[in-house]
Parts: C-alpha cells; sequence; structure tokens
DNA sequence: GCAAGAACCTAATGCGTATTAGCAACTAAT
DNA sequence: ATTAGTTGCTAATACGCATTAGGTTCTTGC
C-alpha cells in the first residue's frame, strides 16, 4: 500500500479509503488508486488484515479418521465439494485437517481458536456422546455440526441435517409392503449419531410391525466386514430377504458375497445402499441406494457457517429427506417355500 | 503476551524472549513465564507472527476437478492423509481449495500469494503444455510439483515423481511372456502428464516388439467412458487380450462390460488396473493392479515443500515404482484359435 | 466579506508479535 | 581501581492494514 501510495501520490490513509469504498476520497482519486493498485498486482495481506480487526477470512475442516479409512469414500469430497462453492465466493480459504481421534480433533480446534487461524468450523461425524459441542461451545468457536440431530443444549451451534429416522422409516415401510419380514440392516460405526439414530428407527419400526427378526449391525464401514457380516446372516437357516448397508462400498462387498454363496439378487436377496456413487452402477445388478445431493448438503452447512460468522443467529436447518432411487438390487421377497 | 508480562511483572520482550528459547533472560524468569503463558492458554497469533516476519505456517494444495469427477477416488484423501501427517508435525496448516480448471487454479496460486496465505504449494495432476510450473516460477512461489516428469526447465521447483514409464515397460514385459499380443491400453485424461508419459512408453515398448495391435485410448477416467471403450474393442473381430486401464474405476467398469459380452476374465481377456484400491477386491474376480503407497507419495513431498520453504534446494525424487499385484484378472493369453 | 460547513486529504495510532537498540548492575581482567 | 565485558532486563521499532482524529481548501449562506 505504500508503493501504491507513493505511485498515486497520495498518503496511504487515502489509498486504503479508495480501495475499501469508504468516503474520504475523490472519484478521481479512487479510480486512480485502483489503476495503481491493478497494475502493482497488489492483494491485501490477509495476516495484516486479521491483525486490524477482521476475521482470519478462513473456516476449518477436521476430518477423524484413521488413514485406512480414508479409501474410498464420495460423500466427502462432494461435501467438500459444495463447501468451497460457498466459501469462494466470499473469498473464504478451508483449511483442512486430517487426524485420527476425536481428541486430536478437540486439540486442533483448540489451537486453531487460540492461534486465531480460523472464525468458524464446520463439523462432521457427530455421535453419541460427542465431547466436540461442549468444547466448542465453551470456547466460543463459531461452528456447524452437520449431520447431527438438532440439539437444544447448544444453542450456540448451528446444525445442518437430514432425517435419517424418517428415511429409515419410509424404507421399512417400503420393504415391508414388498412382503420383507427379516431385515438385517448393516450399518456403520457404532457411537456414529446417524449410526444410532437409524439403528433406533429401524428397531422402533420392526417394534411397530411385531417383527422379530429384524436387527442392526455396526461395522467400520469397510468392504472386509460388510462382506464378513453378509456371509454371516446369509449363512443362517431362515436368512434375511432384505439387506440395508449404510454405505455403498459395503453394499457392494455384500452383494458380491451374496453372489459367492449362491444368493441371487435380487431374487433371494434385496440390497439397499444408503449412499449413491457410481459404484452402486458398477456392479450387477444395479444396486438401488438412498440418493442424497452431498453437494448441496456442503452449500447449506457452509452457508450457515458463513451467517454465523457473520454475526448471525444459530440455526437448525433440515436438508431434504434422502431419496430411494430403485434400481435392479430390491424386489419382492420370494415367498415363504 | 501483555497479559502474561503483566502476570509474571516483566516486559513484553521479556515474555517473547522467554517463550522463543532466545537468549536474554534468566532460567528463572523464563520459567515463569512459560508457566504464567501455560496457564493463560496463550499460543502466539499467527497474524501476528506472520506481520512480523514469519511465514504464513500454511501450504496449499489446489485440486482442479469438476465437481463430479470428484466421486469415487481413494488416492487424493490417501494422498492428503500422507500429506497431514508431516505438516502437523511442524504445526503447518493446509489450505485446500476445489477449482474448476487449471486456469481458476492458477488464479488461486496468484492470490493466495500476493495475500501472503501461503509459504508454498503442492501441485498435482501435471499437463503437458502445463501454465502452472511457468507461473510459479515466475512468482517464486515454492512449489512441489507431485506425479510430473523431472523438469529440468524449472530448476525452482521440487519434483516428486514415480516412474510410470519404467513401470509400463515391465506391465509389458509381463504381458507379452504371457503371450499377449493385441493390448489396449484404456487411458486417462489426455493431455495429463503421465496420461500420456504411459502411452508414449507403451508404443516404444511395442514398435520394440513390432506389435501393431496394441493401442491407447484416452478417456475422462469415468465408468461410462471405461465401459464405452471396452464395449468398442472387445466387439472388434481380433479384440485384445489384454486390458490396461488408468485407473479403479474404469477397470471395474470394463470387466462387468467384458462379463455382460461373454468374456471371460482372465481367460478370454486380461484385466490390469493402474490403480490399486479397496474397489479392485470388491469385484470377481478380483482386480490385478499396480499399486503404489499414496500415503507414503503424500508424505515424501510434503517433507518436500517443507524442505523448499525452509530454504532448501529444489530438488528431484523419485517414490518406487508402483508395483504389480497379480490376483485374478490376468493370466496367459489364449492360444489362437 | 466572513463564518459555517462540506469535501478531500494527511498524520497518527493500534492490532500482537519479533527484533534491535539501549541501559543498568554486576563480574572479570588489567 | 578502572576498564571491558557479560548478564538480564526494558524501551522502541517494524510488519501491513484499518481507523480515528486532525487539517486544509473549497463551497455555501447570510
Amino acid at each position: 500500500m505504500k508503493d501504491i501510495a507513493r505511485h498515486a501520490g497520495v498518503s496511504q490513509s487515502a489509498v486504503s479509503f479508495a480501495l475499501n469504498g469508504r468516503p474520504g476520497v475523490s472519484e478521481g482519486t479512487r479510480d486512480r488508486v485502483r489503476q495503481v493498485a491493478e497494475e502493482l498486482g497488489w492483494r491485501p495481506s490477509t495476516a495484516a488484515r486479521q491483525l486490524s480487526g477482521e476475521g482470519a477470512a478462513t473456516v476449518g475442516f477436521v476430518l477423524a479418521r484413521p488413514a485406512d479409512t480414508l479409501g474410498v469414500d464420495s460423500f466427502f469430497l462432494q461435501l467438500v465439494s459444495g463447501i468451497q462453492e460457498v466459501l469462494a465466493e466470499r473469498h473464504l480459504g478451508l483449511l483442512f485437517q486430517v487426524v485420527e481421534d476425536v481428541d486430536d480433533e478437540c486439540a486442533v480446534y483448540r489451537r486453531w481458536w487460540a492461534e486465531h487461524r480460523v472464525d468458524g468450523v464446520l463439523v462432521v461425524d457427530p455421535r453419541t456422546a460427542d465431547p466436540r459441542p461442549d468444547l466448542l461451545d465453551q470456547l466460543g468457536l463459531p461452528a456447524v455440526v452437520i449431520g447431527g440431530a438438532p440439539d437444544e443444549r447448544h444453542p450456540g451451534l448451528s446444525t445442518v441435517w437430514a432425517d435419517d429416522a424418517g428415511a429409515m422409516a419410509s424404507v421399512v415401510d417400503e420393504l415391508y409392503a414388498h412382503g420383507h419380514r427379516r431385515i438385517v440392516h448393516i450399518a456403520g460405526l457404532p457411537g456414529l449419531a446417524h449410526t444410532e439414530r437409524r439403528i433406533r428407527t429401524l428397531r422402533a419400526e420392526a417394534e411397530r410391525r411385531s417383527l422379530s427378526e429384524v436387527e442392526s449391525v455396526t461395522t467400520d464401514y469397510s468392504d472386509a466386514e460388510g462382506a464378513a457380516v453378509t456371509r454371516r446372516v446369509l449363512g443362517r437357516p431362515a436368512p434375511p430377504t432384505a439387506l440395508i448397508y449404510d454405505n455403498d462400498v459395503m453394499a457392494v462387498a455384500g452383494v458380491a458375497t451374496a453372489a459367492e454363496l449362491g444368493f441371487s439378487v435380487p431374487a433371494d436377496v434385496s440390497v439397499l445402499s444408503w449412499e449413491d456413487s457410481a459404484l452402486c452402477r458398477m456392479v450387477k445388478p444395479w444396486l438401488s441406494a438412498l440418493s442424497r445431493d452431498s453437494v448441496e448438503f456442503g452449500r447449506t452447512a457452509a452457508r450457515e457457517l458463513t451467517a454465523l460468522v457473520d454475526g448471525g443467529p444459530a440455526r437448525t436447518v433440515r436438508v431434504p429427506v434422502p431419496q430411494v432411487i430403485v434400481r435392479d438390487s430390491t424386489g419382492a421377497a420370494r415367498a415363504p417355500a
């Protein structure tokens, strides 16, 4: 800015006024200053800006996953892609970090906030008994929880969520209508809030219909566990007629395993993936799946966070319920022999 | 720091000396200051630090991909995971951005550097006729190119690369030894440096052996194009006996397509994936694949970047050649009828 | 023709840290 | 006993920007 001032023959203050659209400088001078700034390729130093009161112009995103679990997962890249779209408009940066577990994640939040590195954070994979909302509340770090249930205990946090429970209920409705009575839900990580929500809802729906042979089994989301559980439950004397997998990776592994065991999909067993992706159309039969717009999910979350950072109120917004895309892996239950 | 100084009864300078391990303060005072800082939960403001000469303590990573291409790709998350491991040790942040194309990517580099937001960047997906190395050279922005060939035209840039050409040569060796004479390489995006390297090497190897029915076809890496190309080449009067796919997604799509067309893998046609992931073990037969350690790739790149940022010389380091993991999708060519 | 006000600009200050220069008290060497 | 050197600290300054308080000229109203 000193250089610009010199080139334009004015003071640094005038330059600041001119470039920030403040009054106190004539239009002629303003244009001249702008032009010089342009020529010099000037951009304000974020550090200096931040030091004089502005925010860090950055939001944080922490992914707490062991490196080897990071494998095939289209959800996060799409989510991030949507987040970026919104952040880019406002020239906000995204500080990204991968850590091992939630404790490390908390440590990262503490550090980021103490160092004034971020203006807010996006929190994913909310859990039951999650230490993060308390911490964020205590720190006063603006945050949007992605995928959690509405949480009235932390009025400072925004929440963006999809109605997993409603989706599960309608899935069960559908399966029941097609004659399915024995259903196994190959769930994701225990402890994740949405895993527990789905499990609870499934149990409730089963009880409502007095179905005794309906259950959920938790896994680590890996193809290996997906296959193992599939093998186990299909090996029973009265195997399930419908399998609900909490992600696409396990669903694909499950279909392969079913085929090995001589089960035909969907004639012998229906398969539904709770995550839609290219994967679902890469196996035969194509997998029916619950589809959500992850990119839009990210956009919504980012919008909420920017609103929060700008001093807006915390809100709880619901994104559309995931829709079942019926492909070739689901059908009516085989009539009992 | 003002608070710490007050609590400890010394000047701010003393606090700075004490906390940064500088001489000019007694051990007693140093300990006292440290303790007060600890109690107050003090962490230096990165903005202020940066303003007084330190770097931004951040490196940048731009992914230039349309949102819908981001789908199933394990490579990047693993790469980033490795990068993070190294950066976390030194408390460096990773500023991440997804953009549409290389031009946008260049704009991001300009802005980041002008705003002093990053100390260096990691560049992925190098291309033929890539504008980025020139730009980075011109800007003086420290950078590590990941996956490019050694580039003596830009001595300021570090390069971390795998020997694709060597890997392709050995793959052809292997296939030739097993009797394959008609080989189709379903390549990735034209314009990507490693795509072109593989294509060139394949052609050279074919010429060396006077094989006329060897070719490469470029694609957009999608399962759709992978399937389409597979369908086309297997429909020929003399279909290839070996298919090399530049990623796992296309390989899987290719196997499914081959099965549809009545080709048995590997009896009628061998399939090799140039990317290993859980996907390769999710289809039958399990796919033989070229495997590389993407996490270690990321670590290496991050290490080179930190060295560069610390003022070290630019280097060109080679990571181990990808190894062929032989599974069930490759075998001897069927003897000509 | 003079005061009041507006328009345009400059000077000065602060943000939180690192660093340099300076200063006092004490120690070692001549 | 005086000087030179060392130790342990404080004061002052810079970093790049935003902002607030001043200051000059120009215009307007009576």
